[in-house]
DNA sequence: GGGCTATAGGAAACCGGTGTCATACGCAAA
DNA sequence: TTTGCGTATGACACCGGTTTCCTATAGCCC
C-alpha cells in the first residue's frame, strides 16, 4: 500500500467487483441501490480508508463546498465566535471555513474581494459588520452567483440573506433599567457615523430616554469611534460637564473602558459616582475593575444560523433572522447617590 | 454573455484560436512562448475575465491550494494575529486559508482532524499553540501526507516546519528589569502544568532570577492556568504572603489582570506599591487600569514566515525560524517604595 | 412462451484544467 | 541538399468524480 497515493474511486470499484458509478451511488446513497451490493461497497469503503476528492466532486458537480468569511471586524472576540457558530454548523458536513480578513480602507477594496470569490469560485459568503453594510460589495457577491448572508445590527436585506440582532431594543431595555433604578442625567457615547450599529444603538438610547420621560440632552451625547481612546476622550468631555452625567451608556466596551480611565483620574469612582453600560460584552468587559454591564450579542448563535442559511438556500426563511442581545449585569452599576 | 456560466479555458482558446495547452502555457507563464502568441491570449483572458477554476487545477496537478489553520487557543487576540500573518503572505498567491478552531478535550479530536485534513485533501497544515505541542497530531498529518508547520514557544521540531519565539529569553530580560529596578521579593505566577510555554516562561523567571542573585522562593510562585479567576486567586495568595512581593510576573495578562483585582480588593496601589508585568499584550493590556506593562509576541511576523514555510518549503529553512518577544513598558511598573 | 415493465448496474462522455509526446518550422552545420 | 537541432505549438490522455443513456435480468401478465 503506498503511503502517498490515495485511494480512488476506481481503486474501490475494482476492489468491490463494481463499476464507478455504483460506488458513485453509495457514496451519494441512491435509494436504488440492492442491499447486498451496497454493503459490499461500503466494506471495501471503510477497508481503504478511501474519502472523496472533494475538488474531483467540485468540479464535476460545478459547485463547491467553500464558504468564505469576508470581515474588517475589528473585534477580535466576535470575529472568533463568528468563526466558531459557522463550524458548529459545518462541522458535520462537507463544507469548509475560508476566512479573509480586508482591510476597509483599502482602495482595491473591492476588487480584492472580487478576485478573491472568483479565485476560490466560492459557494457562498458570509459578511461580518461594518462591511456588510456595504451594499454594493453585496451586490458584486450576488454578480459572481456566489449566495450571500449578511450578520448586521439591523435590517439590510430579506430574512433569507440576513442575520440580525435588535440592537435598538437592547439599549433601549438597558436605558430603561438605568432610569428604573434612578438615573435622571444619562450620558451617551456613540459610535461612529455610518455605522448601521451606532445608528441603532443612539436610536435606542433616544427611544429609552423618551419612555423614562427624560429630555436628551445635547451636553450629555459625545460621538466615539468605538475605539479605546475614543472613549477616553469623550470620558474627558461627559465628566467635565456640569452636573455630571450619573450614568453612561457607552456603545461599545471598548469606549467604555476608555471612559473609566477618564474617571479613574478625575478621582470619580464607578459604580458609586458614575455608572457604567457599555456593549458587545467582549473579554475585556470581565477583566476591568468594576467589571463591566454590558450589553451580549448572541454571536455564536446567530453565525450558526448565518450558516444555516448559506448552505441550504431552501431553509433560509424560516430559519431565525433576529436576535435579541441581553444585559449582563455586573458591578458597573448601581442606583445614583448610593456611595 | 450567459451571467452564470464562468468562461473556461475552452473559450478562452477557441476565441484566439490556439490549443487549450497554449492557453495553459499562459497561464503559467511558460518561458517557451512566443510573445505574439502570447499577447494575443492575454487579451482574449482580460476580454472574458477569464479566471482559471482551482478546483480542476487541484484535480490534474493532485494537489490543492488550500492551508489549514488548526487551532484551540483561547486568545482570541492571538489567532486573530495569526490569521492576519498568514494572510499578509498568502494575499498574492492562489492559496486559501481554511480555519478549524477545536476543542483540545474532544475525545475524537484526533479522527476529528484527520478527517478535516483529509476530507479537504489539505496542502498544509498550521499548528497554534497550545494545540501544536501535541507531538501524535503532528505524526497524524505528516502522515497524512500534508506539510506542517508548528508555532509555539520553543523547540520543538526542525527548522523547516517551525516557528518559535524564544519566550524564556524575554521572561529574563524582564526580570532582570524588575531587579534593576531595585526589586528583591519578585512573585510568579506561573502557567498551567504541561504547556511549553508555561514552562519556558517558568524557566525564564528562574534563569532571570539567579542572574540578578535572587533567590527564588517558593511562596512568591503561585501556579495559575492562564484564565482571569485563576489569577486573582494566584493574587489572593501571593499578597497575603508576608512579606509580601513589591512586583509580580505574570505567565499572561489575563492572569495579570486577575492580579489587579485582587490588589485592588487590598486597597494596594498599582504601580506604587506593587509592580506587575504580564505576558501577550493582548487588547486588555493597553485598557485596563493602570495600562500593563507586558511581553509582546511578534505574532503576525510569525504567522507571515509559518504560512511562508508551509507554501515554499525550498525556502523554508532560510526563514527565520525563532522570533524575540519585547517588552511594552506601560504603567503598571516602577522602582519599589516610589509612593 | 412472448411481450412488457421495473430494477440494478455498466459504458462512455464530461467537468476544466495539466502532462506527455509528437509535429511543424526555421536555421545552422555537414 | 540533407541532416540535425532547438523552438513553438497541438493532439490526446488523464486527474477523480458525476451524469446521461443504455443494457441485462427478473417478474408479471395474457
Amino acid at each position: 500500500m503506498k503511503r502517498d497515493a490515495k485511494p480512488t474511486i476506481n481503486d474501490v470499484a475494482r476492489l468491490s467487483g463494481v463499476s464507478k458509478k455504483t460506488v458513485s451511488r453509495v457514496i451519494n446513497k441512491s435509494p436504488l441501490l440492492n442491499q447486498t451490493t451496497r454493503e459490499k461497497v461500503e466494506a471495501v469503503i471503510a477497508d481503504l480508508g478511501y474519502v472523496p476528492n472533494p475538488q474531483a466532486r467540485a468540479l464535476a458537480l460545478r459547485r463547491n463546498f467553500l464558504i468564505g468569511l469576508i470581515h474588517d471586524n475589528p473585534n477580535a472576540q466576535m470575529v472568533l465566535g463568528v468563526q466558531e457558530g459557522i463550524l458548529q454548523t459545518i462541522r458535520d458536513t462537507e463544507f469548509a471555513l475560508v476566512v479573509r480578513p480586508v482591510d476597509r480602507h483599502s482602495p482595491t477594496l473591492m476588487e480584492d474581494i472580487r478576485h478573491f470569490i472568483e479565485q476560490q469560485r466560492l459557494y457562498g459568503v458570509l459578511l461580518l459588520p461594518p462591511i456588510s453594510e456595504n451594499d454594493g460589495l453585496a451586490e458584486v457577491c450576488r454578480d459572481l452567483g456566489c449566495t450571500l448572508v449578511r450578520m448586521g445590527s439591523a435590517r439590510l436585506d430579506d430574512d433569507a440573506h440576513l442575520v440580525a440582532s435588535n440592537d435598538r431594543q437592547a439599549v433601549r431595555e438597558a436605558v430603561a433599567w438605568l432610569a428604573g433604578l434612578g438615573h435622571k442625567r444619562i450620558g451617551f457615547i456613540a459610535g461612529p457615523a455610518g455605522f448601521r450599529s451606532a445608528f441603532e444603538r443612539e436610536q435606542g438610547f433616544i427611544e429609552g430616554l423618551a419612555e423614562a420621560g427624560l429630555a436628551p440632552d445635547a451636553a450629555l451625547a459625545v460621538r466615539g469611534d468605538y475605539k479605546f481612546e475614543s472613549g477616553y476622550e469623550a470620558g474627558q468631555r461627559l465628566l467635565d460637564a456640569s452636573p455630571r452625567p450619573t450614568a453612561v451608556f457607552s456603545s461599545n466596551d471598548e469606549m467604555a473602558a476608555g471612559l473609566l480611565h477618564a474617571a479613574r483620574e478625575r478621582g470619580i469612582d464607578v459604580p458609586t459616582q458614575l455608572s457604567i453600560i457599555g456593549f458587545d460584552d467582549t473579554a475585556i468587559a470581565a477583566h476591568i475593575w468594576p467589571p463591566l454591564t454590558t450589553v451580549r450579542w448572541p454571536i455564536v448563535p446567530m453565525a450558526a444560523a448565518a450558516a444555516h442559511k448559506l448552505i441550504d438556500p431552501e431553509g433560509a426563511f424560516t430559519r431565525q433572522s433576529l436576535f435579541l442581545s441581553d444585559l449582563v449585569r455586573r458591578a458597573s452599576v448601581t442606583a445614583p447617590g448610593s456611595s
